[in-house]
DNA sequence: GAGTGGTCTAGACCACTGG
DNA sequence: CAGTGGTCTAGACCACTCC
């Protein structure tokens, strides 16, 4: 037979063309460029559209690419890395002075089951959600919600319900949280994908690939918060530096 | 005009199936379980087998269901979570006894370019190369590189290379890098997509979801060396508990 | 060989953005 | 409004697993 090469393992096209294309991305094209429109490349490549779709899909996974509707598919800037491990110094609650985040919203309503469990709580007993953006660099890059059941914040004034402006409400739950003597705390990072809500703050469309970051706080030899926190896949990277090795760079 | 409903946002249909599989999935099936096959399925829910695949390939992504080609899509178990802050306590070099890894391979071959750059060394030069796996539960979840320049390993004995046994060679590398004086490290978490050999090791597909761990390591005021893990993002929930925390919630 | 999920096609229409 | 990416269809064939 006639056959040059033993094909062990046929590479499905999308595949191929994810590597043809990343190398297009590396050699020809600058961050911020538009590519060609997909019914144009896929006619170039000479696959159907929707083979095409899947490998960008891929490159826009690997925060090579970012595509918008109505607008086209734009060459992505690097990864940036977001600081998770030391925000404002280890072992700080949050919405201490200097951290990363932005206060926003407050809600009393039940925690979803996972939370409630983690809390010690009963699946139906409302708990304070404070809810926190994060942004870097102008573009948001995480959505937040601290669930802090009503235990932990026993000298909550009663009127601070009354207070029509959520972020004030959110602000006093977290200076009454600080009031706790901080034992430790506990991070799990999990691949999940946007809730509608948040695809919508992270300018995402909903299902986007999404680091889900869940930390437990420590106190009074329970569990006195969790926060739950979405960060955009494609354009995150989050970075868990620990302090001696920060200074050590530094110097 | 009798328009009962401001539809907003009309939800796409493999959105909206993904919520009543996800449901479906609560309620009506055990873990383990097959459902039933993507044409039937497909067919039940009066939509395109590609629609359906869609919703699948989200509830896949957040762990809920495992497909395996030639044999059908089950539901999976709970993601498991793997401790990548303190394996065998804080500040310890890999390969420390105890720590979750096996050791396997030996490579001397370039470094790639981002590792080179942490590295501190040129994109071509001959670094080694030690490659681990890690099981949790006879399951492999985690596929690592450890890259080490030789300037970070000067007493290795020039005659490792000949031996024959690259488990030998890596084990050696290890073993010398242990004398050195750690003094931080730092670390990263982004998602990406499997390569092909890292995908056969994981026993998933090329382009899998994948979390990725770059761990570097630091001594005598630089980068002595750089890990690369890749964990299966499917199954996985990566764990960054610090030590305090574990003693605490153990007591 | 029968049955599974994985890849691919060629088309259609929709939702969104911008001029 | 024209042009973009997002959704959806109905079909085909392939690679793999297991009996």
């Amino acid at each position: 037979m006639g056959t040059t090469q033993l094909e062990t393992v046929p590479e499905p096209k999308y595949w191929h063309l994810k590597t043809v294309l990343s190398d297009a991305l590396d050699s020809e094209f600058a961050v911020g460029e538009i590519l060609p429109n997909e019914r144009e490349l896929a006619a170039r490549f000479g696959v159907a559209r929707a083979t095409l779709r899947q490998a960008l899909e891929q490159l826009e996974l690997e925060g090579r690419l970012q595509r918008r509707r109505g607008v086209g598919t734009t060459v992505a800037p690097p990864r940036v890395g977001v600081d998770v491990g030391s925000e404002a110094g280890p072992h700080t609650w949050p919405g201490a002075p200097g951290d990363a985040w932005h206060t926003e919203e407050h809600e009393a309503a039940p925690a979803p089951a996972p939370v409630a469990r983690m809390l010690g709580v009963a699946g139906d007993a409302a708990v304070h959600a404070v809810r926190r953006s994060r942004t870097t660099g102008g573009q948001q890059v995480a959505s937040e919600v601290l669930y802090v059941p009503t235990a932990s914040v026993p000298g909550l004034a009663a009127d601070v319900e009354e207070e029509p402006s959520g972020a004030a409400r959110a602000r006093a739950v977290l200076r009454e949280l600080h009031r706790l003597q901080l034992a430790g705390q506990d991070r799990t990072v999990e691949l999940g994908s946007a809730r509608a809500d948040d695809a919508r703050r992270l300018d995402r469309l909903p299902g986007a690939p999404v680091l889900v970051v869940t930390t437990r706080y420590l106190a009074d030899g329970g569990t006195a918060a969790v926060s739950v926190a979405t960060y955009r896949a494609d354009t995150c990277r989050l970075s868990f530096s620990d302090t001696d090795a920060v200074a050590l760079l530094a110097s």
